[in-house]
RNA sequence: GAUCGCGUAGCUCAGUCGGUAGAGCAACCGCCUUUUAAGCGGUAGGUCCUGGGUUCGAGUCCCAGCGCGAUCACCA
């Protein structure tokens, strides 16, 4: 409701400013309905994608680049002069380099010098090797060859592990192929797992297949691929050339899968509502159009799952939560990108309080998780003591993670930050007007106490410190319940980390006649631009007046979450595939017009 | 959408005051059976993002465009 009066408020540009670095990463994903649609045609997009006709395609573009010219000629040798068949096959029997650097046995490689040194003087003898054998496959990002010497690094999602070999270990064509090895071809080596002299554990192969030629010439293998925007574009490359991306992603993963196990296991059912919507309710961001095509209808990307998740309980699920994308047609920046994954949980018969203690849960135990995977990382496996504070670093700042977070209300924030009550009208106007907001002298006081809030209160907030800040002014949570004593306040909570916005949770507003009332409030408060996007959802008014119960709502950023916990100060560093502007003209190729 | 910064070899980066385009890695050829960003000798590799302009002369200065980054706007 207020995202058009506040425009007003904001008039020519924030000059919003905050004390670290990391506290500059403001602008949550907001969750919140305010009840009805934002229906917004998008405009075509200027920056439509041009295809690049097949005929057209990079091929020659590959031709004329040298580098891969080369490869592609090296390939065809292979497969003509040795009959190699250089794109692989099924191999079982697999193990991850991590694994199979772990297989070392120090006394089988020392009984094994020794016996080779024995056998210096009888050489019919055969040599005892009881070192364990692993085979392995990865992908090249070191290559030294010594003469009769190979040794390569290979690398896989598990980490690196050397490949040594030796000439005399191999049949011709398997040593060829290792000496002539291209970085970034992927190969397959078996053989006893050992040591070399300079004490590197390594696999001494008598196995050696190359099982994906590589035609496109790696980033540097020191520096790695630097270029962001390489990176997010080419995040294959990325993954392999910086081990570090492959390890946020994996631990995205698993942070992810934790958060599930953790609502399962206090009863909530995780459940998928509609991407596409009719409606595009739940949040007042302007949503992504599209078009059925049998249906002739118009369809939005849902901004949020909040109005379908509602209709659950209705139906007579108490606790429901589901975690997805959500699209929202906004700009980008370090902490927003148009497609997020969020996490709404609904919980009939619980409050505002009810998801406090649930979210300060998860985002310790995500915590816990980090810190003990940084004390393994650091080999330094020492269980903390029961008091021992829970610190993980993001950017410059360390955030302590310890329980219970902090708790502050809207208000006492509003005071310290400003000097006076929040319900002090005349203050409040003074103020405005000495800030200079636009409008200062006409627009309601709550939205005034918004404005003062989002520019000096939130700055008030230690980064470092997780804090719960409750009880927003009622106006401007037009769902939320409003507070028993006070009805000018609101069950409404927002959690902020690091100056960013995690989480934002409501007592729910389930009367469905002060329901109505605040929509056709809103309605009317709306100008014709907005009226023109904007949409009632009837079917959700039908849903209150057959009888939500009462219940507590939770929506939690979970990219946001990633980005704490793997110490990413971008969120494109947490998303595999941030959103890019389309480059037509990448390959360099003439725009025809198929 | 606005402002600022950046764009040089496949990659990572230098390039002074406007005066013939540089290094390392990667590539190619040669040597090397314990290397660790291996080493040594040799060779090749450029639409200096694109298009205009100023100038005797532009990677460098000016204008426009494209892409990326940062800050802001947008995001109740």
């Amino acid at each position: 409701m207020m995202r058009w009066v506040r425009r007003g408020v904001r008039g020519r540009g924030s000059e919003t400013v905050f004390a670290g670095d990391a506290a500059r990463i403001r602008h949550p994903h907001r969750r919140r309905a305010v009840g009805f649609a934002l229906v917004m045609s998008t405009t075509p997009s200027t920056a439509e994608p041009k295809k690049v006709p097949m005929s057209q395609s990079s091929l020659t573009d590959h031709e004329r680049d040298p580098l891969i010219k080369a490869r592609r000629e090296k390939l065809q040798r292979w497969r003509s002069d040795l009959g190699l068949q250089p794109y692989g096959r099924r191999v079982d029997g697999l193990v991850s380099l991590t694994e199979a650097r772990a297989l070392f046995d120090q006394n089988a490689h020392d009984r094994f010098g020794a016996a080779v040194e024995a056998a210096k003087d009888t050489p019919d003898q055969p040599v005892e090797d009881q070192r364990p054998r692993a085979l392995v496959a990865g992908r090249c990002v070191q290559h030294r060859v010594m003469g009769k010497l190979v040794f390569m690094v290979l690398r896989d999602h598990s980490g690196d592990l050397q490949v040594s070999v030796s000439k005399s270990d191999l049949d011709p064509t398997s040593f060829k192929i290792a000496s002539k090895l291209d970085y970034g071809d992927i190969v397959v080596a078996g053989g006893p797992v050992g040591m070399t002299k300079k004490g590197e554990i390594c696999i001494w192969a008598n196995r050696f297949e190359v099982h994906c030629k590589s035609l496109v010439p790696p980033p540097e293998k020191f520096h790695g691929l630097q270029d962001a925007e390489l990176r997010y574009r080419q995040r294959y490359v990325d993954m392999y050339a910086n081990p570090g991306t492959i390890e946020t992603f994996q631990l995205r993963s698993k942070l992810v899968s934790q958060v599930r196990r953790f609502m399962d296991g206090r009863g909530y059912l995780e459940v998928e509502t509609p991407m596409m919507q009719p409606i595009a309710g739940g949040a007042a961001a302007r949503p992504f159009i599209t078009h059925h095509n049998a249906l002739g209808m118009e369809l939005y990307l849902r901004i949020a799952p909040e109005l379908y998740l509602k209709r659950l309980l209705v139906g007579g699920m108490p606790r429901v939560y589901e975690i997805n994308r959500n699209f929202r047609n906004e700009g980008v920046d370090r902490s927003h990108n148009p497609e997020f994954t969020m996490m709404e949980v609904y919980e009939a018969f619980g409050d505002y309080d009810t998801m406090r203690e649930l979210t300060e849960s998860i985002i310790h135990e995500l915590a816990q998780t980090c810190a003990q995977i940084s004390r393994e990382r650091a080999a330094n496996d020492v269980p903390p003591g029961p008091d021992a504070p829970l610190i993980l670093p993001f950017g410059e700042i360390n955030i302590d993670y310890t329980r219970p977070f902090r708790v502050v209300t809207y208000g006492e924030l509003f005071e310290r930050a400003m000097g006076f009550d929040m319900f002090d009208r005349e203050k409040t106007r003074a103020k405005a007007k000495q800030e200079h907001l636009e409008n200062a002298d006409r627009l309601d006081h709550w939205l005034l106490v918004s404005e003062l809030f989002d520019r000096y209160g939130e700055a008030e907030i230690d980064p470092s410190k997780p804090t719960f800040v409750k009880d927003f002014p009622a106006a401007i949570s037009p769902l939320t319940r409003p507070h028993e004593e006070n009805p000018e306040l609101s069950y409404r909570w927002e959690l902020f980390i690091a100056g960013m916005e995690l989480a934002n949770s409501y007592t729910e507003l389930n009367d469905p006649e002060v329901q109505l009332q605040k929509f056709t409030e809103q309605l009317a408060g709306a100008d014709e631009e907005v009226q023109t996007f904007r949409a009632l959802d009837e079917d959700f008014l039908h849903a209150l007046r057959v009888g939500m119960p009462p219940a507590g709502g939770l929506g939690v950023g979970i990219d946001r979450i990633i980005m704490l916990m793997t110490n990413s100060t971008t969120i494109r560093d947490v998303i595999l595939f941030p959103l890019m502007k389309s480059r037509a003209a990448e390959a360099g190729e003439p725009q025809g017009e198929g």
